[in-house]
DNA sequence: ATATAAAACAAACGGTCGTTTGTTTTTTTT
DNA sequence: AAAAAAAACAAACGACCGTTTGTTTTATAT
């Protein structure tokens, strides 16, 4: 028994995401507080009272797009990792599918990195919280390398993920691709055992 | 001939500096959208409509903070810079006064790191180009430094300054002090001669 | 076709926003 | 002490904010 009595299933052109989207979009560029509803709803083609059916807030709003921004980098880091075998391949593959996601895949993934926690006050631990989840993996990624001594770890790991996503701030499609970026700061970090010569 | 005939100079307990130090504190800690002039106003100890007295509007009162960010961190950067000699050691001084100022010592750091330049649509230039001015002496000196090719040297700047403004995001004050913070950062994409032994 | 629920519209709510205007208070100069 | 300017107050402006309410449209299931 799965649904209830009155009830139907969604529509077929169900515009849910169509607001997901829109307001991806708004809050990777503009930020949160500078993102009105207003502004959501006429992105999406509907008025602002509609956009009330399908969330129950503002916030609540930011927390579906801030959860789907998590699960679709983690999802492309996740692929990426399981296809190589060294610790060193395999932290490499993370920051490139990181990195490629954020730059030019997803403006979920660029609400994650942009909007801060804080800036949801209800909602901030749980923002924080989902961060938190997706970055355990660069953590784990860190510790499985052999070199590092155990103290570097926490601090390679930092510098890693704020150089990677520093890159939205200066990032511009016509320069270096995000792939090549990521290695380089990988290799400035982490030297490479060495390349095939 | 400084003044106009009928001018004054600004009374002895100018209130404009203690409007700025508002403003920073509040746009530092919660950006620059997310803060309201009531907010600054209330912080300051006056009214709304005064604040109108010392500037022209909110995106001017931000310029002026942003100015002043610069100002303190760069005026710290340049005096740690002087006092060594070997590239080296000048770049880890810079990275040094540079976070330190930013984690410990000025809101006025914080906001130039954390209110984007796009955040204030017609100043959004002034901004960027404020910015721009600071950043450049870390293109001095990294590119001072010996080893690394000439291409290497953009992504080491821009990895090292995502690295430390990272630090904003999940740095507490009880945890490893800034000076270790970003002397560890440097090493790692630096590693030193050596150290004496 | 008709009933029914999903999903939109239309219009407004109280509140807050950045800002302006006119007046009063406070400090400084003469 | 009288003037004049600096710097504050008091009060409001129109615009926009997130959100709610009641109604209408639209798609789906029977």
């Amino acid at each position: 028994m799965n649904r209830t009595a009155a009830t139907r299933p969604p529509r077929q052109d169900n515009r849910r995401q169509t607001i997901l989207d829109a307001s991806a979009a708004l809050f990777s560029r503009r930020g949160y507080h500078a993102t009105s509803l207003r502004d959501i709803a006429a992105a999406a083609g509907m008025l602002p009272g509609s956009v009330y059916y399908h969330f129950a807030s503002k916030e609540e709003l930011l927390l579906a797009v801030y959860a789907a921004g998590v699960e679709r980098i983690a999802a492309r880091v996740d692929a990426a990792v399981e296809k190589k075998r060294t610790p060193r391949a395999r932290l490499e593959a993370a920051c490139v599918a990181h990195l490629e996601t954020l730059l030019e895949r997803s403006d979920y993934a660029q609400v994650v990195v942009r909007v801060l926690p804080r800036d949801a006050d209800a909602l901030g631990n749980r923002l924080a919280r989902l961060r938190n989840d997706y970055e355990r993996r660069f953590r784990r990624l860190v510790n499985a390398l052999e070199t590092p001594r155990n103290r570097d770890r926490k601090l390679l790991r930092l510098a890693l993920l704020g150089a990677l996503n520093g890159a939205q701030i200066w990032y511009r499609p016509n320069g270096d691709p995000p792939k090549k970026i990521a290695r380089r700061f990988l290799d400035l970090m982490v030297p490479a055992e060495e390349k095939a010569g």
